[in-house]
DNA sequence: GGGGTATTATGAATGCGATTCAAAAAATGA
DNA sequence: TCATTTTTTGAATCGCATTCATAATACCCC
């Protein structure tokens, strides 16, 4: 029967509707601003209507936040897809993470905030598993590419599996985003364009696993030349980017 | 005039009774389960009345992250004044990170959910200032131990300053507390004992940065030294530890 | 000590918004 | 066309943070 099958995809649209609607309002006044029933008026539902898409506020949120992982999908598979040595592909899956940050400038607290306890318990267990299930690819891009360095002989694993060594790079970009959104941390200890110290530290970190060929971390025109160059290949149409290679206005 | 003088006492007192006994609720019951007149009862004080120490649950929320905050100085003092090579210390400074964490589990998840925009701006100015300024004394004790290296020779800055070379171990420390909250991620993808893996990329990172003496970070019998001198030489009183040498009972 | 003023504490009332649910509307199927 | 099932609706409910008029207490001067 047809009509079942129009019905669901009614009903996804429907969900995708809530999500944006949500989406947008968050971008306008702030997670602490969302309203359930304003949400509904706005897409012309009535606040019941969208209690049967998501058990809760706490569940939309998470549904926001796994649609918006999707879009960063596409971003990473550009890295992992790219045809050069595995330290530059390494390199590029970090950039596109901070481009895509910058360009969703929300989804990063968004995503530390639903992690927090009070708000992933009061989510279903489906969306959970949900937002989960967006995470994992995420995680396999990395690690395809430490396999890839591997295969390639750029990278010793010394016994350790690629999942684990790429445990510590993830570790690094998270706290990175952490620490630029509670930025009034990092402004009253005068740290400026915290995004340039994720890459050097980045590289730093890849010189300590061996994992060729080594770099100079602090060689400024290197570290420029292959950010652009990366930004000029793969990610042209993400427009705003915090890593840009001139000096921040004055400081 | 002693009166005004006692009455801060008290004030102070007071305020400390309901920054204690909100804690106590959060870990029996959970954030989510955090009642203001709860909390205000079983002080023996009118809601009212604890509306006069913090503007709103936010506020409190924040000041008893800061004050947990405040016991973590005094574990980390151990670190930055212990006798011991630089690369010791810093090592010890993490471990003793970790080890608090372990011992005030509700510590890290309160951090992240406080740092949230939604959170954050939900509290007083004064308190958030509080915050910062209970934060400072913490980069400055990896700051410090940089420094020393430095000062000894077993670091070259490369014109980097201290503050900027510690950001990427404070940038992972923050990370992995973060992905270990979020535990079905990690345990999803088969990560077991993730503070193992935070002391060995500290190493990879400080290999990258030349911190001498280098050091194998694959090296486990000499990661357990290590670990095993710190504790015992310096937190003998912090009993659990989620870094002890034995392997995880079975996976 | 007494009384007048200022400060602090109280907890019932308020308000806001998430969530529910009985009733209405729409879809289905005979 | 009508009985039955499914979906939608939005007003009513409920929980809890926050407020504020009133009561209690402290302070000060005589």
């Amino acid at each position: 029967m047809g009509t079942k099958r129009r019905r669901l995809r009614e009903l996804a649209a429907r969900e995708q509707l809530f999500i944006n609607t949500a989406l947008a309002h968050i971008q306008t006044d702030g997670l602490l601003a969302l309203k359930m029933a304003k949400v509904a008026r706005d897409c012309d539902y009535a606040t019941g209507t969208l209690y049967q898409h998501f058990a809760s506020k706490e569940d939309l949120l998470l549904a926001i936040f796994a649609s918006e992982n999707e879009k960063n999908l596409e971003i990473m598979r550009r890295a992992t897809e790219w045809d050069a040595p595995s330290r530059k592909k390494i390199l590029a899956l970090i950039v596109g993470d901070v481009l895509f940050s910058a360009n969703h400038p929300d989804h990063q607290s968004l995503g530390r905030y639903i992690f927090t306890d009070a708000v992933w318990e009061a989510a279903s267990l489906e969306r959970r598993q949900q937002v989960l299930d967006a995470y994992m690819p995420h995680h396999e891009a990395a690690t395809s590419i430490t396999q890839d360095a591997i295969n390639a002989g750029d990278l010793d694993p010394r016994g350790q599996s690629p999942a684990e060594l790429t445990l510590g790079i993830w570790a690094m970009c998270m706290g990175m985003h952490t620490l630029v959104e509670a930025d009034e941390v990092l402004t009253s200890l005068k740290l400026v364009r915290p995004y340039r110290w994720l890459l050097r530290n980045i590289h730093l970190y890849l010189n300590g696993l061996n994992w060729q060929p080594l770099l100079d971390p602090f060689d400024e025109q290197k570290l420029n030349q292959d950010v652009e160059h990366i930004v000029e290949t793969l990610y042209q149409d993400l427009c705003f980017s915090p890593l840009s290679t001139e000096e921040p206005p004055h400081e």
